[in-house]
DNA sequence: CTGAAAGCGCTTACAG
DNA sequence: CTGAAAGCGCTTACAG
């Protein structure tokens, strides 16, 4: 490594203190003017670059946000697989960046280890995204850091949360396919009892079958892993069941999967069955077919949680901040209008 | 905040010297059984995290690695759309959160702004993907930081590097396209004149061309950027040109884009032209229609360059790495072959 | 085997 | 308006 130029080697070359330097690089009211420009002069020529970790140590401050991602398994990859997080990730990172925080992103078993890791690192702030035990939100409020819950049903409004109503979005879809003529309608989900995303979308589909008096029958329940890969395998379980007319995704990667794995045994979509996701995503445009999904804005879900952890540093302001964006459905090309 | 445990605290506790705390968290040698044991018990009780700010600032060791990832465009967000990135980031996080490190992913304006980040920081090492101009290597190698360059064609040798050979990857699918009847043959590239992966599969393909003596037309060649945009855009003008009967698009997410756009004018793939992809992103799978490509290993990049890394950053060994993984067509839907 | 002490590079009252 | 000095929480020779 290079020696590196610290405050000292600066004040030396400007002729003044190293408290002098400090209070011009952090901007501070009160130095004269000719005073700051040597100094400006002195950083410019030694090319001087402060020590975050001096700074954090003293002034407890570290400008990095740390990012909870969901893993698909115990101790595996990120689900960055789901491009719902990539580009929920993208618009973190850039409005962060923005405003000269780094972030952290981890698929750390969230629990106590990770929140030893905001300690270790003087965290100013996270997001965390998706539901986790109670006992973690437990830890997370003693903790007490500026965090930010993105899609979570955590029962305690004590955070910052920025969320979709799930079930109004899961609502609407379900009705959209009730009022073109569908009755057997069959839904795959994640799981349900976890008490996150899915189940409010699950109860969303329940809502909408009730107001039409449909009986909510069992075997339309699909229950699996949100990933590409179960929507593939439940086309099979689906294709047997004749008398489904069409089937909710609670998310578009699943969606996707079903299509590919409703095709690939021979069923048209929608001539056979008709199929609505939700989420949105950037790929559902790389799809061949349209998919007709619940559209919720990704971008601005992470450019939320982002604004708000940072203003949740700067103002101590203890004003929690529930925001509820809203979701449209996007007719495009999967769900057929039946006629009875 | 609550008051942070320190090193002093556990000290007291446990009714010895500071030192001694710091020589059984590191696992130094040298420390009496009984007394180490006397000091973990204190640790547990206090629930002491150590400040990594304050071990950074004395032993210069931050375990952060920075990974710059190529942004879209200037001051915008991440590549993360291009699910290449995704796959790779994934496997970078996973395999460096195995040893303890921590990923501080950036799509900084990659120069000098960025490598002030790294010595703010006191990164202990760096991941480069991509591209960038030679005045940003020089000054990479001032750094004097472990340093690995994934997908570059920097021509100085001098950092550990993670590739493909894509100018084979890219004449293999044109061979494979030309054995299978196509004479004329479109490319869809990012880029050429940067010098990096598109240009090099460029090369790649007027190798194959130039081995079967086809000419080299250049109204066949379409560049642009490398993403799902541009592949749907690029559509219209290869629709109007009678005489492709096939199409190189050196990324799978041109190819996608590509084929989204070629289908909505009418186009069937791939009786009508046919495509070939480059990289088998994961969602290459999602498409109905399984994308004829040049499969990489894109997790394995990611892990391997985490890999180097880590080792660079343990042995200060500077016997330099430079790993080819390997590439290879996957015949699946997208090329026809054509009888002359 | 353990402790006293210096020092890493900063920030921040405080005094002048 | 500026500087001397304390202190943030650690690690690491060095002495014993």
């Amino acid at each position: 490594m290079n020696k590196r130029v610290t405050i000292k080697d600066v004040a030396r070359e400007a002729g003044v203190s190293i408290a002098t330097i400090s209070y011009v690089v952090n901007k501070k009211e009160g130095v004269r003017e000719e005073t700051a420009e040597k100094v400006s002069a002195a950083i410019k020529k030694l090319n001087y670059i402060p020590d975050l970790s001096a700074r954090s140590l003293v002034s407890n401050r570290s400008n990095l946000i740390g990012v909870v991602i969901p893993q698909t398994e115990e101790d595996k990859e990120l689900m960055l697989k789901n491009p719902f997080y990539s580009e929920f990730l993208s618009a973190v990172e850039y409005n962060l960046r923005k405003n000269n925080f780094q972030l952290i992103i981890s698929g750390t078993n969230i629990d106590k280890g990770y929140l030893d890791m905001v300690v270790e690192r003087n965290m100013d702030g996270i997001i965390v995204v998706g539901m986790y035990p109670d006992e973690f939100f437990e830890d997370l409020k003693k903790a007490n850091i500026p965090t930010v819950l993105v899609d979570s049903y955590c029962k305690d409004h004590y955070f910052h949360s920025v969320q979709i109503n799930d079930r109004y979005g899961a609502y609407i879809a379900t009705k959209y396919l009730i009022e073109n003529g569908h009755e057997n309608i069959g839904i795959v989900t994640g799981k349900i009892k976890t008490g996150g995303v899915a189940s409010e979308r699950y109860l969303g589909y329940k809502d909408a079958l009730k107001e039409f008096d449909i009986p909510i029958i069992e075997k339309n329940v699909f229950e699996g892993n949100v990933d590409f890969e179960f929507g593939i395998q439940v086309a099979k379980q689906i294709s047997k069941n004749k008398e489904l007319t069409v089937v909710f995704a609670i998310a578009d990667i699943l969606a996707l999967g079903l299509i590919k794995g409703l095709k690939s045994v021979g069923i048209n979509i929608p001539e056979d069955i008709s199929v609505i996701g939700f989420d949105d995503i950037y790929i559902s445009k790389i799809f061949d077919l349209g998919l007709t999904t619940v559209k919720q804005d990704i971008y601005k879900k992470g450019q939320k949680a982002a604004e708000i952890v940072m203003k949740s540093i700067f103002e101590k302001s203890k004003t929690k901040q529930e925001i509820v964006l809203p979701v449209e459905i996007v007719i495009r090309e999967t769900v057929k209008k039946r006629i009875k």
